[in-house]
Order: structure tokens, then C-alpha cells, then sequence
DNA sequence: ACAATTACATACCGAACGGTACGTAATTGT
DNA sequence: ACAATTACGTACCGTTCGGTATGTAATTGT
């Protein structure tokens, strides 16, 4: 150990985290990460390499920090379908409550990289697949408490759910009535009966 | 009239509207355009203004393409449940049959623009409600023709249909097991019974 | 024939891009 | 005290960005 990193690699990392979020890779420039995680250039390339692999390391952390955030939402609330009506409301309420809209960086990424790189293909899909199982985990939970239907397919109706979630948040893009995606989210809540 | 324009506007265009659709608005370039247009760039800001008006010009030929595929997939089809199956299925295949994935130019409009253009954010939203209108009219012609029952919403059907075409379109950006997406469209469309 | 107007290609503009070389300051072990 | 190593800021690299000025070719009406 020589000299010490005089800025806080987490914070700064969080930083480059909340800008990449919010503008995309395409449209995040150097100087607006330098100006937001608070280190020059040179400090950026020695601690996290590249703009694309500090773009991958932010995603990776924030998608940690989402599975973990939909895990809480949806494990042991009493009832498992207004658990899940909670937490499409919660979305619903962040999106229309004042602040600017970013939606979900992963998926962000998957719309905008995705399709041109591998590694964010992989990366993107192993996180749906991972909330996947979270609610098909919650989906059996019910079945078992004798909450839902003993005929359900908790695998499948997970899929839709996940497929559903992403269809709302990008569809929150473009500020629809809120009515629009209430309405929506209580009509496939009727999958659950 | 004096001197005739030497390309085709529209089959510029039409080359504008494919670059864009697959790269998105930022990571096109001029020289991206003039290449697969096969004009100069004075050519393009004099027939088409600059690169955001463009992308607008070529977004709403788009639009317009894609309103009149969706509505002559989804009408005159003898079963509405089928119809709507097969509109879905045959998105699926389109994105797992060899080619490269592109997705849907408005869906790709609405994540990477729309919370930064307001521009941008009507006009996608206002391509979604046409979207809806489109559904809840399918919807409707099955209720009364007594295929689907009478007590079901059609708007809010129309509307769970619309958001859940925006997230499958988006999910195949991640390229999942194909069998993830048709089962997840085979379980929404229990919604239909 | 010629003036007027438009289209086109070339060549260029300043600015911003992502990325790095380099000199100096700070911290360590010896 | 000093050699070794690392962090940092500045200043710079070549390239590409979006956009335009300019000169010339083509077409028209008169």
C-alpha cells in the first residue's frame, strides 16, 4: 500500500451509476461523468477501466441492488396477489410522483445495447430470469397457502409478469394517463384468480 | 421547378428510417446516414432539415407503416382470440428467425428519447393509444360476435395487451428461450376466456 | 442566349468525443 | 533520509461529431 485513493470508489460509483441511469451509454459523455462522480478522467480509467466496462460494473451493481429491492417488495407480505398489486403500484407511484423518469436501468440497457452487445444481452437476460424466479417463487407461495388456485402454472404466469413489468416501465416513458396503466396492471392482475 | 432533385426522397428516407431503427438516435451518425442513403450531407439538411428532424420524419413514416401492419394483422380475422394469438406468435418468430433484432423503432423511440424530448414522449405515447384503440376494437367485434364473454373490459384488455406487447418486444432484445415468450403470451391470453 | 434558381460534391468549421502522457504530490517500507 | 510506488490534475492526443460555406453543374423561363 502506497498512496490512498483520496475518493470514495462506491460513491463515485454510484454516481457514474445514477448518470448512466438516467442519460443511457450512448448519450453519457466523459465530462458528464467527471463532473458527477467528482474525479477527472485519469482517476475514472485507473479505478474502473473503460467507459463500457464502468458502464458494466455500474449495471451490475445496480441490478443487485433491483433484485434485492423486488425481493423485499414481494416476499412475506401476507398476501401474495396485493403483494404483487403493491408493487406494480409502487412503480406506478414512483413514475407519477413529481420526479424525472428513468425507469430501470437494466432495462434501459436492454433496449439500448442488447441488441449490439453480447455481454449486455446475457447480462440484461440473466436478470429478468432471476426476477423471473422471484415471482414464480411468490406465485408458489400462494398456491401452497391455498390463496390462489391450485390450477395455476406459477412458472408461466411469472413469465407474463416479468414480460408485463417491462412493458409498463417503458411504456411510463412516455406518460400515458395514469388511469391507462392502473387499469392495466388491475386487468392482468386477474391472471392471479 | 428548376433543377429536379437527383435522389428518391422517399427511398432516402426509407433508408434513414432502417438506420435509425437499428442503431437508435445517438449512435447514428451523419456519416452512418449519408452512407446508407447514398447522399451527401447538404442533401440531407436541405431535404429533410437536421439529424433530430429526420429522425422525426422518419419515425412517423414508421409509425404510420407499422399502425396499418398491426391493424390489417389483428382485423377481418375469423377468430379474435386466434388473431391476436397469431400477432403475437408472429412477432416471435419474426425476432427468432435468423435475422438481427431490431425490435419496434417507436418502442426504441420511447425508451431512448421520450423522458428527454417531449417531443418524442407524444408522439410514442400518442402511436401506443392508436395501438390500444386498434385492440380494444378487436376486442369488442369478439364480444359481440359472442366468441369472447360479455363481461369483459375491452379497453382495459386492450390497454394490459398493449403494455404487455411493449415488454415482449422489448424482453426479445435479450434474446431469451424462446419458449420463456410463447409461454408467457399463451397464459395472457386466458385473459380473453 | 442568358439570367435566375436549385442541387450537388468538396472541403471545411469549431466543438466535443474517448482516451492518455506526463509531471508532481503523497504515502509507504526500509 | 530516501527509493519505490501510486494518485492526481493538467494538458494534450487524434478522431469524429453535427453542421455549413462555397463553387460548380444542371435546369428553367424569358
Amino acid at each position: 500500500m502506497v498512496r490512498p485513493r483520496e475518493f470514495n470508489e462506491e460513491q463515485a460509483l454510484d454516481a457514474a451509476m445514477q448518470v448512466f441511469w438516467e442519460k443511457g451509454y450512448e448519450a453519457t459523455s466523459l465530462s458528464d461523468l467527471t463532473s458527477r462522480m467528482g474525479i477527472q478522467k485519469p482517476s475514472i480509467y485507473s479505478a474502473f477501466g473503460d467507459k463500457k466496462a464502468l458502464f458494466e460494473t455500474a449495471l451490475r451493481k445496480y441490478n443487485q441492488f433491483h433484485a434485492s429491492s423486488v425481493r423485499s417488495r414481494l416476499q412475506n407480505k401476507p398476501s401474495v396477489k396485493e403483494g404483487i398489486r403493491a408493487f406494480f403500484e409502487g412503480l406506478i407511484d414512483e413514475e407519477y410522483g413529481g420526479q424525472p423518469n428513468r425507469g430501470c436501468f437494466c432495462i434501459n440497457t436492454m433496449a439500448e445495447l442488447a441488441p449490439h452487445d453480447e455481454k449486455f444481452e446475457i447480462l440484461t437476460r440473466e436478470h429478468q430470469m432471476y426476477l423471473t424466479v422471484i415471482f414464480q417463487e411468490t406465485i408458489e407461495r400462494g398456491v401452497r397457502s391455498g390463496e390462489l388456485a391450485i390450477g395455476l402454472n406459477p412458472k408461466a404466469l411469472a413469465q407474463t409478469l416479468v414480460v408485463f413489468l417491462i412493458g409498463l416501465t417503458v411504456m411510463m416513458k412516455s406518460r400515458p394517463d395514469r388511469l391507462f396503466v392502473q387499469n392495466s396492471v388491475e386487468s392482468v392482475l386477474a391472471l392471479l384468480n
